[in-house]
DNA sequence: TCTATTTGCTTTATCGATTCAGCACACTAC
DNA sequence: GTAGTGTGCTGAATCGATAAAGCAAATAGA
């Protein structure tokens, strides 16, 4: 059994044509009932197993696709990787990871490398707003579908499946939460701006502020590029402005984890001294002590989704296109001073935006997922 | 463009044969030199790109290689996936990702697939110590390597390569760390009994408490079988026994986390009233506030050392075997209270195992690499 | 100058599975 | 009894790249 039977074997020790040993597993109609169970039983006494490449070759079906993210050590990845590894073997694929570092020659390459290797399609989670490499898969026909990151080209754009969540709409509930605590100096760390996601949350942020007629003041934007080092160095300096903010939104967790170390370096206290939301619901939010208010993504059910929007494109070519948006929601936990300020205020929710209009705070017990993926081995 | 070109387009072209392009672009030295330019100059031109399921149809080399773990969403994997594809890409790999979520038949199933998708061999970190899924590998002489976990089978073990951290040395190191620091009731929360690094990891403790005339109570062995959930469950049972530990030694991390909820919502304080000590060394573990004293393991080193090594097996048939032991560190932060009591005592350190010979307290300023590793984005 | 060797390219077989065309043979219909 | 329709299998081509074998023409050696 080292040596692979083949179809060839099967034919030989059946006594027929390697085209009726073809038939009969899969099932042709033109194939005679006796022979074929015949065959089938050989087939299976051998341990005969089909060679994927062999079939690649001729069906242009790999069965494959290539996931494109920056980082996996990016604690946003793990589970989206979960939702799309999940979904995939459902459907039956599988899936080719791979890292760009942040490099776009490496994404290039990367790219190039899948495609030659016959994947069938490709999830992006990493594109920039200007990405280089979208146009020319869209120029081919090829199965992609963007996820997490969207692009900002209109006439592209609107050839292009994704799945991503309301950014804006975050980064408003962000906003509108502190607000509605009674902060109106609110400072913001922001990604990097070559990112749909940074640059969504901030003008959600921004339209928000206005709403209340509050400006973004260029003194409380910070843009730090996602880095923690970054965010914990700036939330120095917004804690040396002769007015300091009150608040602090952080686009993504990593940031708001950098700030909080800033702070309690700094000697403060979270929330009384300075309230700090983040974004993306990272499972370090939710670690007591810690106990991080964030906007909280469905990453899971993100990456399931684009992997059912990838193979319905790979499978019915021609099918029309995918864009979905899905709704953030605001965790509320101790970061932010709900608790120990008893909710919102009257007044500021006679203010609400409409940002809020369908949010609901959940009970803290029923952030995580509870039964087996809480059992973390190794 | 969206039509592949392929040797044949590029022969027609260039108004030769498919053996002649296929010889241009390989190099080869029967192809005369201003053919060959010219041949190149066309397939450039055209944007050639080499197919490589055709190439591994007839080469039986894919490039592609799997991984197979337990889930993504474990902390403890993402660094190791890291290690492994960043090598891989660096020898001209790529990683087909593949998650068991802890069941038998997937992980068989997914093998099989592998192994028909043509991957030129497997790393694997999900092995059980009775895993039935290794032995027909041997057997067919697969290129496979184990990481992080071994199995146990005399026979079988000799004949298999793998890469692990030294699990006993591990568990001795936070046993004999918790004993120099004074504490002579030390829990063991273990993790599944079914996995070499938690029997290791126990057997290390074991050992260590042994040699200090100790012995481990079955009071104070709870096999958690690396549940948070458990691990919180089992420490309440702890601090209702009549004489309760002073100190807990997880198994790992993620168990050591529940075993800090417990303690926290039990009222007690970490490190004054319990110490507490874990294993991996995750990065929620360096969290301000969390502090976690762990035994650290080069998860990125141990996966890029097991490419190494199973590149090694592909690449030269016949190569000897390969087995790596990496040496564990510890961690020193707050939750054992080493800080507080200002250091181990005199008499301690008398008393002190072999297995703290090599062991060295490092600041932990350095326990997390600075720089790109830092920028999590989204 | 005539046999060797080298050079440069083409032919052909191969990897393993799939699929269409083809061809007996059986069976139905009128 | 002959034309027409099915049935059940074989043969050959195909997917794209590779490599061994083959075969001219050019060069070298004596």
């Amino acid at each position: 059994m080292n040596q692979k039977m083949t179809l060839k074997d099967i034919a030989q020790i059946a006594g027929v044509s390697t085209s009726a040993v073809s038939m009969a597993l899969k099932n042709h109609p033109r194939i005679g009932i006796q022979t074929k169970n015949r065959i089938i039983k050989i087939a299976e006494k051998w341990h005969y197993q089909p060679n994927h490449i062999a079939r690649s070759l001729k069906s242009k079906r790999s069965g494959t696709f290539g996931l494109v993210i920056t980082n996996i050590m990016n604690p946003f990845y793990p589970e989206l990787a979960k939702g799309i590894e999940d979904k995939a073997m459902e459907l039956g694929y599988n899936i080719i990871l791979c890292s760009t570092n942040y490099d776009a020659d490496r994404q290039k390459y990367l790219i190039n490398t899948l495609r030659n290797k016959g994947v069938d399609g490709i999830i992006f989670s990493s594109a920039e707003i200007n990405d280089v490499n979208i146009k020319p898969l869209v120029a081919d026909g090829f199965p992609f579908v963007l996820v997490n990151r969207r692009i900002r080209n209109k006439k592209l754009d609107q050839r292009i499946d994704f799945v991503v969540v309301d950014n804006t709409a975050g980064g408003g509930m962000a906003i509108e939460h502190l607000y509605r605590l009674g902060h109106r100096r609110i400072a913001i760390i922001t990604g990097s701006l070559a990112t749909s996601t940074a640059l969504e949350r901030t003008e959600g942020a921004r339209k928000t502020l206005l709403e209340h007629g509050l400006v973004a003041e260029p003194d409380l934007m910070k843009v730090c590029n996602f880095s923690k080092e970054r965010a914990y160095e700036a939330t120095f300096e917004l804690l040396s402005l002769p007015a300091p903010p009150t608040a602090i939104f952080a686009e993504n967790d990593y940031m708001a984890l950098g700030v909080r170390d800033a702070l309690l370096d700094g000697g403060l206290r979270i929330p009384e001294d300075m309230a700090l939301v983040g974004f993306d619901d990272i499972e370090a939010c939710a670690i007591k002590g810690v106990e991080l208010t964030t906007i909280s993504q469905k990453k899971y059910d993100m990456g399931a989704q684009a992997v059912t929007f990838l193979v319905e494109k790979i499978e019915h070519t021609g099918s029309h296109l995918k864009q979905m948006m899905l709704s953030p929601e605001i965790m509320i936990r101790k970061s932010c001073g709900y608790a120990q300020s008893g909710g919102y205020t009257d007044s500021d929710l006679r203010l609400a935006s409409p940002a809020m209009k369908s949010t609901r705070a959940r009970d803290p017990a029923e952030n995580r997922p509870k039964g087996k993926n809480a059992v973390v081995e190794n």
